[in-house]
DNA sequence: TACGGACCTTTC
DNA sequence: AAAGGTCCGT
């Protein structure tokens, strides 16, 4: 067991949590924060957090080492237009969770679906998985995941996803597993975004979720239809409430990868949340 | 290559 | 209707 202080300056847990970059928090009536990721669990408290894993688990998980200090001038001086945003939400990183897997089927939870559920889907799918002797669900493996079947996940209420899910976990498997999913980690930004693209399930959208989430792409820029609107705002004012096509997707995303190189992630959640707080004031 | 419609289910 | 989309027809 590990005490030590939350890391307040450049950190707002809530907005880090609430902006869907992870699914496993959530928060108590009581203004508790828990969390699980990986085989780490944690839990604020009063600026303090308790957790079975040391202080650096917590820290790589909140991407704490990219310091705001010398990350926000960057941002700044690549896209001054973000200066409103970063000044509203100081305290939002863009988080890297540890496990490639959780991470990957968190993921394919979330297309054409809404929080609520989503959290309820993967909560069902954490429920396969294995239960510590510290009480913490962990997440299956890649082969518990294959195993299951659709019916069982339709009748838990995963719609379509009952089918992809499994059929996805049988296709990684023949690809290597975790493995191919490291080399996925190693290879660049663009290569990994197509290989994911050749998963039946995987459209352009979650393959960059999963290469920023589970792979760890900085470059990526996930474009759902919150940051195409921030973005076509912001950007493409010619293309403002049309339809987001592939190769609008494509071109939105480079735009963000040329103007930020590997903080196009960090613009990305800027542009997310940005949206998230204020489309309701623009209507 | 680009556009519509369907897809599971829940929530606003 | 729309939800942090994707696939499959034309």
């Amino acid at each position: 067991m590990h005490r030590f202080p939350l890391p307040t300056k450049h950190l707002d847990i809530r907005r880090c949590v609430t902006s869907g970059q992870v699914f496993r928090w959530s928060q108590s009536q009581d203004g508790i924060w828990r969390g699980v990721d990986g085989g780490s669990w944690f839990k604020t408290e009063r600026g303090e957090v308790t957790s079975n894993s040391p202080p650096e688990v917590f820290e790589r998980l909140f991407r704490l080492d990219a310091d705001a200090e010398t990350l926000f001038p960057a941002l700044l001086a690549a896209g001054p237009e973000l200066e409103p945003y970063l000044d509203a939400l100081p305290g939002l990183r863009v988080m890297r969770p540890s496990d490639p897997v959780e991470a990957l089927f968190c993921f394919l939870c979330t297309p054409n679906n809404h929080i609520k559920r989503i959290t309820a889907m993967i909560d069902h799918l954490a429920g396969f998985g294995p239960r510590g002797s510290d009480g913490v669900q962990r997440f299956p493996e890649i082969g518990a995941i294959a195993a299951i079947e659709e019916s069982r996940l339709r009748g838990l209420g995963f719609g379509y996803r009952g089918a992809t899910i499994p059929h996805i976990a049988a296709q990684l498997l023949e690809h290597g597993g975790r493995s191919y999913l490291a080399e996925l980690s190693r290879a660049t930004y663009r290569e990994a975004h197509q290989e994911l693209l050749s998963f039946k399930g995987i459209g352009p959208k979650l393959a960059d979720c999963i290469a920023l989430f589970a792979l760890d792409h900085t470059e990526a820029a996930p474009i759902d239809t919150h940051v195409w609107q921030a973005v076509t705002r912001l950007y493409f004012p010619d293309w403002r409430d049309l339809p987001l096509t592939d190769v609008r997707y494509r071109t939105a995303g480079d735009f963000l990868r040329n103007r930020f190189g590997p903080n196009a992630a960090w613009a990305q959640q800027f542009l997310f949340y940005e949206n998230q707080l204020n489309w309701r004031s623009r209507r």
